[in-house]
DNA sequence: TTGATTGCAAACCGTTTGCATTAGT
DNA sequence: ACTAATGCAAACGGTTTGCAATCAA
């Protein structure tokens, strides 16, 4: 049924096969995609997402799996989550700890900053001035983007 | 059944209540009650803590009243909300733009940061960089309190 | 008086749980 | 064979809704 190497896998996926064979837990297909997809997945992705675009390739798979699925990985520590503006989770690579990610709460798209340096700054004053230590990598900060940003406040009415 | 002067409300009320009347909106001991404790409670309150504590002396209140509430004045601009680490909403006021809030995803404690030069510098680099708008005031800021982050990590099992 | 507002109850959405069955090892 | 993991269905917590009754204006 699972007809792929473990070696053949690319990154995320063979870690956790590692680490699941190390704990004594099993590779299912189920895992197997949900790995693949949190890895093709840049940013954020929410639960509910995964579990349509798995779906749609392997019709059985169930919520709770997905949900069960991503507890997992994050306490193995290779993906985490935060909440967006609506309240909605959304869970990430772990490992993808060098990008900042500023979600729009208006139109909720979602970009990716690589150069942290400029966080950074501000996390260090945060931490030096109340001993704060600001986790602005893997959490979602919230704003407007620059189209939102420049699109007229309201249809009147 | 009010017998409360408009003008003897202290700032929020006040300002609530002559929205109110200019929208042809009415005022209700509910909204009152939940305008007072809004402005009392200083940084995030949840609506169902909202909710239990107008609860103890009115004990017929509703909590889709609540929820209705903090909508109308969030509508109004009163108030905002935002998630925090658990994805449970906290609301607010909205004139309260003169702090961070500092949310730790650990103990789920608060705290506000007056100073907003530090996060200025932060959200002007993303602005000028990307033009993303970091609404760094309205939302909460994830991470570990000075308390959390110099405790051990975790109990041993 | 009259329409905005409420309480109620039910629906809703995302998530969690208990349990019998399935399937990776 | 052993038991982890799944699907299912029901429960859950927070939020939203439709509606008849209430009450601020």
């Amino acid at each position: 049924m699972i007809h792929s190497e473990p070696g053949a896998e690319s990154g995320l996926a063979s870690i956790a096969i590692a680490d699941l064979k190390r704990r004594g837990l099993r590779l299912t297909p189920q895992r197997l995609m949900i790995l693949e997809l949190l890895e093709q997945s840049s940013g954020h992705i929410a639960p509910e997402d995964i579990y349509q675009q798995v779906h749609r390739r392997y019709p059985m798979i169930n919520r709770s799996t997905v949900h069960r699925t991503l507890d997992m990985l994050e306490e193995m520590g290779l993906v985490r989550h935060g909440h967006v503006a609506d309240g909605a989770a959304r869970y990430h690579l772990a490992r993808d700890v060098h990008h900042l990610h500023l979600v729009c709460h208006r139109c909720g798209g979602a970009m990716e900053v690589d150069d942290l340096s400029l966080a950074s700054a501000f996390a260090d004053l945060l931490q030096t001035r109340f001993g704060f230590r600001a986790d602005l990598t893997h959490f979602p900060i919230s704003g407007l983007c620059a189209r939102c940003a420049s699109a007229p406040p309201a249809p009147a009415g």
